[in-house]
Order: C-alpha cells, then structure tokens, then sequence
RNA sequence: UGGCCCCUCGUCUAAUGGCAAGACCCCGGCCUUUGGAGCCGGUGAUCCAGGUUCGAAUCCUGGGGGGCCAACCA
C-alpha cells in the first residue's frame, strides 16, 4: 500500500496508533461463516484484515463465525482456510471459532439477565415480530420484559438443559422497544434450536445470535479493529451496547473494561460486473446444477478462480486496485481482466493451440518431411530466456477463422492469393480453396511456402501484416479446451427479480477437436500458458487419468480487431445513453424541508423561541434562513445571545454559530462542549477587528472546542496574531513565488486558479497568520 | 417515529479549506514475427441550489438520487 494515498480504514488505524488508542497495538480478524466457499468478496475483507495487521506490525485472527448450527459444515472451515492460505495469508495461531467461546458466552448472558438487561421472552416469533413495530411505528414492550430476573435466570438455565421446544422461548436484551434504530429494540440474544452442531454435536441447544456473539468474541480474542461491511452499520450500536454492558471476568469488575476495547468500522463490499456475491445465490447455482459445483471456472468463488487460472497475487492486486472506502460500488470486470493478463503475460510460456482446425496443405514440401522450428516461450519484451521445439511438415492446421474467402476491409490474414507468415515457420501463399461438394464448406486450403523465409524472416524485406499460428497436422496432440466467459448477460444480475433468468448461456464454449503442439505433453496440471493470439489458459485436472487433455480458458487476450467485428460495443452505447440522460436530467421538484418542519414545530411549542425566531429576523436583521437555525434549539437560542452580550454582531456571530458550530452538535450536545456564547462572542470578536485571520480562527476554534478556554488568551499565548502588514509579508510571498517558478510560470500563462496555489503557499508558511487579502493583493502584483 | 450511511471522469479510487490526481476502459500515434505486450499522446468528473470564506469537491442549510435496517441468518 502506498504511502501517500491509503484508504479511510488505514488512515483511522494509523491514528489509532499514533495516538497510543489500545496501547498502539492493532489486531484484527477475519469471520466468516463457515457454510459456504469464499469469494472475491471475501477475498477484500481477507486483503483488508490481513493486510492491515501487516502494516502495522499486527495480527489478523481467522474465526469462524459458527453461531448457527442448520447452515455450518465442517468441509466449509477445511475450504475456506485453505483458500486463505492460497491468498497467501497466515493466521494468528490457531484457527479460532465462536463455538470455543459458547460456555463464555451463557456466562456473560447469565450476568447480563443478573444485571436486569436481558429477559427471557416466551412470545411466539410470530408475536415478537408483531411487536417490534415497524421502521415507522415504534414497537411494544413484550408482555415477558419485566418478568423477574429469578425467573429468567431459570428460564434460561432450562432453555440451556433442554427443556423447551425450538421456539418457545428466547433471551432478549432490554433496550428500547421504541428505538429509531430497528437493531436496539430488544434484540435476540439466544434462540432454541435443537440441531447438530458440527463442532459440539449436541452439546448445546440454545445458540447465541450474530449480535451478542460477534462483539463479545471480538473482546475475548483482544482485537482492537473489527472490520466489517457496510450493511452492519446499524450493528455497531449494539455492537457497543454489548461491549460496554459486559465484563471481561463477567461477574465482577468494571462494566465495559475490555482491554483492549474493539472498535467496528464499516466499508463498502465489493460488487463486480456481470456475476453475483450473494453466497445463497452462489449456492443455489450449484444445488441446481447450473454450474459445475463451487469451483467451477465461471464462479466468482475463489476455488473457482483458482480453476479458472486466476493467481493468489492477481486477487491480492486487484483488491489493491479497487480500493476501500464507503461509496457503493459495482467494479468493472475489465479490471479484473487487467490484473490478470498482467500478471500472466509476465510468466505464462506462448504455445500455439489451434482452437477449430482448419487443414492446410503445402503443395511445395516434401511429403514425409518434418522440421523442427525454434520458437522461444516468450517474447523478447517479456525478457523471460526459453524455447521449444515445434514440428513442421506438409500438413497443418490453422484456425478456421484465420481464413476468410471474401476478406472484410482490414483483414490481414489468410485468404485466395494472400500471403501470410506462420508464427516461427515460413511464409505461405494461399492458392485454392477446397470445399465439402455437398456443404460447399470450406474444408481444406492448398498453400505454397517460401523456402526463403524460415523462421518466418524476409531476407528480400517486405513486409507481412498478417501473423497466425498453426500446429502440424500429424504431430500435433489432440485436447479439450473449455472458453469460459462471463456467468451472466447482464452487468447487474440481482438488480431485477429473478437473477437466472441473465444466466449466460454462452458462459461456456466447449472445443473439443482443438489441437495443441506436442511440447506440453508432459505439463502437470496447473500449468499456465498463453495460447498465442487467444488467451491465457490452465491445464486442467480433468482428463488427467486417462491422459487426455483439457484447458481452460482463463482470459482473452486484448482484441481490437474481434471488438471491432462487434460491432455494438455495448460500453460505448452506454456511455452516450448516460451522458444523454444526464443532459436531460430535469430540475427534480423540491420536497419537503422536514429539518424546517421540525425546528417550526418547536417554535410552535415554546412560544419564547417563536418570538426569539420573530426578533431575529426583524431587530437583528438575520435572514430567516440563519433565524430558522438559531432558533430551533433553546440551548442554541441562548448560546447566540450570549455571545451577542460580549460582542454585538449578529451577522457575523450567526454566521460562526450557523456554519461551525452547528456542526460540532451534530454528534454531541451542547452541554459537552467546554464553551459558550461568551467564547463564541469573543472570537468573533477578535476576527473582525482584524487581530486574527479567519484561518487562524478556525484553529483557535477547534481548540475552544476540544479544551475550552479564552481565545484571547489562547491568541496572546500562541503569538498567532494576523499579519497584515505589506512589508512584512513582501519577502514571504516572493519566497513562495521563487520557489515555485513551475506554478509562477503557468500563472503567467494564465491559470489564474493558481493564486490560490499561492496564497495557500504563504499561508502554510506563516502559520496561517497572513492576511489573505493583503498576501492576495501581493501575488498579484509580483506576478502581473 | 422512521433512523442511519453514501454521492468526484463511463468504472474504481485519491486530493490539511489552497494546482481536481492515479488506475481501468475508450480514442489516436509509434513499435511489433501475437490485431498481444511496450512506449508516447488524447477525450473525460466534483448530483443540484443557496450560504460561510480571500479561496469550497471538502464546512453549513436545503433539495435530489442511491443504499442499509422491521430472520429465532450472518
């Protein structure tokens, strides 16, 4: 990762760290659940745990999240640590599971019933639903919340022996049954279920949920950032609530004084084009048979991947493209494909493979002769060393599609009276076209070659466009080979009803009359290769016992010429049809403003706010809009008067009040905050009479906000006094123009956006002291 | 009584309030025994409207658009 651009998460830990948060340390994890094979999608969460710990001289756990006994299997656990390790990640220590931790876990949920904050609920589920309300309604207190802790805590003890039946009864934490957030409203904390566990068998027949089970794991292993995506941001408060309402020796002790204490930050999960990372959708693809099991190549799992000829360090470099951060994503296959071809045009050896033969005579060369031609395994810009031998004789085959009869504009390849060179043999004429006397088919092309040209160098120096592959009819080995393309016909399969209905249904090409040179009869399975001019491709397990051979495409090479046949290049359309729309967009009608509409409501409770509301905008002269905000809150009402007492500029106050203060409210109240209107005022204050510039304001500020204080004693302190005389700053500014003669000379040119570029130089210089205006009016003038 | 999150080239991601940058894709050109690779160049963006500021992608207000949450799943 690079140092000058990393990522909002990386940025956060580096914090963290500076800062000394959990004594500097950092540990993360990684916790899926082990009822499914591991994705690309997983493989960033993999990339972003694993590879934070590195860069930070941490650990990353790997954990099963194994809550949920119906789902789980152990052959999961098996598959997905091996695909880890394929990614080339190694966990620390042991695997864990959350399974080790359920004795743990009652014992904390036993302590937290003895706390008075979780009951036994014995509602039907289709009660508790019922109850908790709706994202607009507020739900209902279960009739069972205020049950006595004596008889949760048996209830529960029994739920444990076995007792109950699946469903009759559950633990729930007693929050808030009316909470804005659907999370917090008494959420389940353990449930009934009599299963086969397939790590404690039948140990256990209550089971801890997500929730209760995932914060408290987190705290038991020590880890300090809990990474996950953005779906479980409504989690995190519970997420707390959970950490901050146990104890880590669960009796006794501190509530919440887990040390260290994890901290859940969320990112966006990666969506890519043309395929589905839903693991219930992956999984109905393989119980259905619409692909080949998990790994088959066109599966965006890992093991598929793997099959596909995807490497490790090709996934690993792609998550390194893709980024994190908290926008919603769809990624473009194409950058996949990038990664790939990078990575495999650097190590994969070129053979020739003729896909759909087409047999070639050469009229001129001896029958029953055979040469052996020079062809090294990579190009010379690849400057990997290596050849092969490749047999030469009479008979060839060539791609069916090297040929054409009538040949389209631009076509150089093979076609009636055209000359083309073989790779790494000689150049050949085409002189007839035999065809199927019933099918008119082509079905056989009578050559000439050019015994001069060996190698397929011109000794006389003219120049052949056209280069195509071929294989010797005779020596050539026959093999299946399996041209894998997209799963899906549509960039987003989930975003319309039925998913399957986009199957594509050319997702796999199967070829099974191809023909391969000789030279890689004995590669083992697993073997790359760039079948030149197709595409990069893996030898395959399948066939190996009885000696057959099958590959797999992995990637096309790039093809401007096939793109160019394809004619409707759907991006190209699409990128016009997005700009058209765009210039069409319409002006949106307005809705309604319900921040208004709420601040007008508590006007209309609290007449003295009203007449605050009225009195600002006639006597002050505010407009309504700043009046609106200043006076929708008593405790706001009243920091704008107070800093009205000690300075009487309603404009500018309003405005410090409106645009900075306001948001240090949006998550804190007024009573945290270790200033008042008298500070408000103050400052304000010293920014108009011109002791201070509005950038040094803003530092001051933040400081007030974070420590409290008298600004003027923090500005007489610091000397952070505004600089505004000419003659003081002259030399500053030359200095920044001097040492920027790049930006001075575009400036010049005309760039005028550069000021800022300087001004912003002197600034930084001075320590934000300098008046803009007059450094402004500076640069102006030197750079006239 | 709804709450929360998000919005920068076609795509993904950068940018202490101070030069809107990089990658993929696309388009030219050079080179080429792969219509590959490489090299050189190019097109292309801050959702909108107000406000604050010397200066706004960034801060404030509002609007628009997208997403997540009402499993005894994770």
């Amino acid at each position: 990762m690079s140092e000058e651009s990393r990522d909002f998460i990386r940025k956060m830990v580096a914090s963290d760290v500076s800062a000394g948060v959990n004594g500097g340390s950092v540990a993360t994890r990684f916790p899926p659940e082990p009822n499914g094979f591991l994705h690309i999608g997983h493989a960033k969460a993999i990339c972003l745990n694993f590879g934070v710990a590195e860069e930070f001289g941490g650990t990353c756990n790997l954990r099963f999240d194994d809550t949920n006994p119906t789902t789980e299997d152990e052959r999961y656990a098996r598959a997905i640590e091996d695909d880890v390790r394929w990614l080339g990640f190694d966990w620390n220590g042991p695997s864990r599971y959350a399974s080790d931790y359920f004795e743990r876990l009652y014992g904390h949920a036993v302590q937290l019933i003895k706390d008075g904050l979780a009951y036994v609920d014995s509602s039907s589920e289709a009660e508790i639903r019922e109850y908790r309300g709706t994202v607009t309604k507020p739900g209902r207190p279960s009739p069972h919340r205020d049950r006595p802790v004596e008889e949760s805590l048996a209830l529960f003890e029994r739920m444990r022996s076995g007792e109950f039946e699946d469903g009759t009864h559950v633990l729930r934490a007693r929050i808030d049954m009316a909470a804005p957030n659907m999370k917090m409203r008494d959420p389940l904390l353990y449930r009934i279920r009599h299963a086969t566990h397939y790590r404690t068998g039948d140990e256990w027949c209550i089971y801890p949920m997500y929730d209760w089970a995932h914060p408290l794991s987190d705290a038991i292993e020590g880890i300090t950032h809990s990474l996950c995506t953005l779906e479980f941001l409504d989690n995190r408060t519970l997420y707390d609530w959970v950490v901050d309402n146990t104890r880590p020796d669960i009796e006794s002790g501190e509530l919440g004084a887990w040390q260290p204490r994890p901290r859940q930050t969320e990112s966006a999960r990666l969506n890519l084009d043309y395929t589905v990372m839903s693991k219930r959708k992956l999984a109905e693809l393989v119980s259905e048979g619409r692909v080949d099991g998990w790994d088959d190549p066109r599966m965006p799992t890992l093991a598929g991947l793997r099959r596909r000829g995807v490497r490790p360090e090709v996934i690993r470099r792609f998550c390194d493209l893709i980024g994190v951060a908290k926008a919603d994503n769809r990624v473009d296959i194409g950058t996949l494909e990038h990664a790939i071809r990078d990575d495999l045009n650097r190590m994969a050896p070129r053979v020739m493979c003729v896909l759909r033969p087409l047999r070639v005579e050469i009229e001129n060369y001896p029958e029953g002769k055979t040469e052996e031609m020079e062809a090294p395994y990579f190009p010379s810009d690849v400057g990997v060393e290596g050849s092969r031998k490749v047999p030469f004789s009479r008979v060839l085959l060539i791609e069916r599609t090297d040929f054409e009869q009538d040949p389209p504009k631009d076509f150089y390849r093979l076609a009636p009276g055209r000359e083309v060179r073989l790779r790494y043999a000689y150049l050949i004429t085409c002189n007839d076209v035999v065809r199927d006397p019933e099918t008119g088919e082509v079905v056989e092309l009578r050559c000439t070659y050019d015994p001069e040209t060996r190698g397929g160098s011109t000794p006389d120096g003219r120049k052949v466009r056209g280069t195509i592959h071929w294989v010797s009819c005779e020596e050539s080995l026959p093999c299946e080979v399996r041209l894998y393309d997209r799963l899906f016909s549509e960039p987003n399969p989930e975003e319309a009803g039925d998913f399957k209905a986009y199957l594509n249904p050319a997702s796999l090409v199967t070829e099974r009359g191809s023909r391969i040179e000789p030279s890689v009869a004995e590669d083992p399975v697993g073997t790359h290769y760039q079948f030149e001019r197709l595409g990069f491709f893996i030898r395959d397990s399948d066939g190996v016992e009885e000696g057959r051979l099958v590959y797999n495409r992995t990637v096309e090479l790039k093809d401007p010429w096939a793109r160019r046949q394809v004619q409707d290049d759907l991006r190209l359309t699409e990128q016009v049809i997005v700009k058209v729309e765009k210039a069409n967009k319409e002006e949106a009608p307005a809705g309604e403003d319900t921040g208004r509409r709420a601040r007008d409501e508590a006007r209309a409770a609290d007449p003295e706010l009203a007449a605050r509301f009225e009195r600002y905008v006639s006597e002050l002269g505010l407009p309504e809009e700043d009046a609106d905000l200043l006076a929708g809150d008593v405790a706001v009402a009243e920091l704008f008067e107070g800093a009205l007492a000690v300075h009487d500029s309603p404009r500018g106050v309003a405005n410090w009040i409106v645009n900075e203060l306001l948001r240090e409210l949006k998550d804190k109240e007024m009573e945290s905050l270790p200033i008042g209107g008298k500070e408000i005022g103050r400052l304000v204050a010293l920014v108009e009479d011109g002791t201070i510039s509005g950038r040094t304001a803003k530092d001051v500020f933040a400081r007030l906000v974070r420590e409290g204080g008298d600004p003027r004693e923090i500005v007489r302190a610091e000397g952070v006094e505004q600089i505004s005389d000419p003659a003081e700053l002259r030399a500053i500014v030359e200095g920044a123009i001097d040492g920027h003669p790049e930006q001075a000379a575009r400036y010049r040119a005309g760039q005028s956006g550069l000021l800022g570029f300087f001004v912003g130089q002197v600034m930084g210089e001075t320590g934000g002291r300098a008046n803009p205006e007059v450094v402004q009016r500076l640069v102006r003038e030197k750079l006239a």
